[in-house]
DNA sequence: GATGAATGAGGGTTCATTCAT
DNA sequence: GATGAATGAACCCTCATTCAT
């Protein structure tokens, strides 16, 4: 199950974003392949031209999902030097990734690991590393610099908690915007 | 559904505890009934017996889950008055309920929100709002001692979104014992 | 399986009228053996102590209500001799049977026939045949007597067919007494 | 659910007279949806691409058979203008829309009533009452014309109970036939 | 006489997947 | 590329019935 990214095959690609927010809205498992049919505009085994199996959307959804954020931050990060900002970025884009609008496919990477068949589990792990790679990165960085504490790896995964987390409980109609979030967020993080 | 939990009825109370550790296997979803009769020895019509629906036990399960683990905190809370110490067991008592031996229900509730009825949700968001609370106020109180920044809200929430995401990467079977990872995470937490 | 009026078994007896209630207002196929001990006050594998299947229990209220309606419309006849208050007999106890406050065995009986095993059928079958043996003789009577057309045989069987067929237009709650319908019934009947 | 008769829709139009059959001998309750498939050479999981629910199977039964009598008799009336013959109209289509060959949904219509969700039930009664209104009209005028009672409201409701009732012993391999049967009753009904 | 708990077969229904057209 | 129809396995759930207590 190749995991490039169908960046070529504009069809699929719509497909694969119209999936994503199914996924994010009912959970994999409740959406059915009719769903995402009805939500394209075809008939259900029509999708079997484009995807051999459901899961096969599945990852298409996350590989896409960990795939953007990951060259997001990368581009992100390009642009900046300084420890503070670099870690600013971290923030900022994981969130605008997870909450921003038309956003849907990294949250269904964190939250449906689960339905992934073990075959197609390494594949989107290397994905992932890469991602956290980054931030492992930028946070080394930062403890040397004394923006954090130093415990960095536990660090890595307990902001990358919070964040993810804030799906649960973050309101996209009200009053705190995304970015803002983030900031809040960074504070609480930075030492002092 | 009634959500008082059945500790009197203790058949009912072992297919809950049974159910509990397929969801947080399989996911809820995933895990059939005929699942769950199995692994109580019985034929999967008998569970309709003591559960209308599969949702019912699925509620039990999250009931069970943040009931307890309510109670554990309150008792904790209730033998110690240094604040430092009364967050040290908002740290414990959450990990050990999520990691520790025996445990399933509480993860299931935090990760199998999504099935849950309509119908069947105020209930358990007043039992989690309880749980909340405590966390909240031990976080006020540590806030006013000086002991962590004053942004509590925003700290409730983002460190029960570090304690949730360590049933994705803690490994049980590893060197890291449950309790020195609710210091270091606490450690990670507290100002300086 | 005797169908031996259970008159000596109040018990049965009272299980008997439950049932028939039951039986008539939602159906023999759509009322469980739960339903039936619920509305006896006790629990549905009780009843197995006083019949040894739900079947059993449709053929009692089947031989109830044929059983009944015979031994009233015989009494009946016993007091008139008069072929036209005879003829007046026939319609009044059937319809009360099938119409009357606290009666429903004899609809059971009528529409519900299907789910009757072939073995309990002829039993049946004779207690009926001993019932509209009554209706033949009082019609050839009153055809000798002129008050009503020749051909009874199939007289008897299209005005049977009328009377059941109240149970699905006649509103208890009316104005229409059952008394008054049957002489209605009856007027239509007769010649002239 | 749409009342629609799906004439234009071959394929499920042969599956809803395939049930009516099933439906007239079993009665509904005890046909399952396998029994459906197997009559029709296909699983039973099929059945549910042509209708949401079985009910809706015997819904879309039991409007092809009052919508079909419906249909017979406002031919037949329209081919006769003398009340004598309007009135035989009314007991030939009706009697050979429920004992004729190769007919079954009209009598599913009569008996299955109990089975018909208080959701479908409107549409059904409208249909039935548009039968019912064309009985109602021809014997009004023959009533005019001397050639029944006056008490026609009550008279439409007894001679079609009589009619409904042959299902229940009409012999199909008998003598009689089903024009003769409906010749006789019409006898017994008219005046003098 | 009755209960509580369970059985086990079968019910209607769902749904990913297939395939001829 | 897509459709319409079907598959077939599995799903949750129901229910008459049993039986130790």
């Amino acid at each position: 199950m190749s995991l490039t990214l169908p960046e070529d095959n504009t069809r699929r690609m719509e497909l694969v974003r119209i999936a994503a927010r199914l996924f994010r809205d009912q959970g994999y498992e409740r959406t059915t392949v009719r769903d995402i049919g009805t939500a394209a505009g075809m008939q259900s085994g029509s999708l079997f031209y484009h995807f051999r199996t459901k899961e096969e959307i599945l990852v298409a959804v996350m590989a896409l999902g960990i795939t953007r954020t990951t060259e997001q931050l990368a581009a992100a990060l390009a642009r900046e030097n300084k420890p503070l900002e670099r870690v600013r970025a971290l923030f900022h884009v994981h969130l605008n990734s997870l909450l921003g609008e038309n956003q849907a496919a990294l949250e269904v990477m964190l939250y449906e690991w689960r339905s992934v068949s073990s075959e197609s589990r390494p594949g989107l792990i290397v994905l992932r590393d890469r991602y956290e790679a980054l931030w492992q990165q930028v946070l080394d960085e930062a403890a040397a610099a004394g923006l954090v504490k130093a415990n960095t790896r536990l660090l890595r995964r307990t902001l990358l908690g919070s964040l993810h987390w804030t799906v649960q409980w973050y309101n996209r109609s009200g009053t705190l915007g995304v970015a803002e979030l983030a900031d809040q967020i960074m504070a609480l993080t930075l030492k002092d």
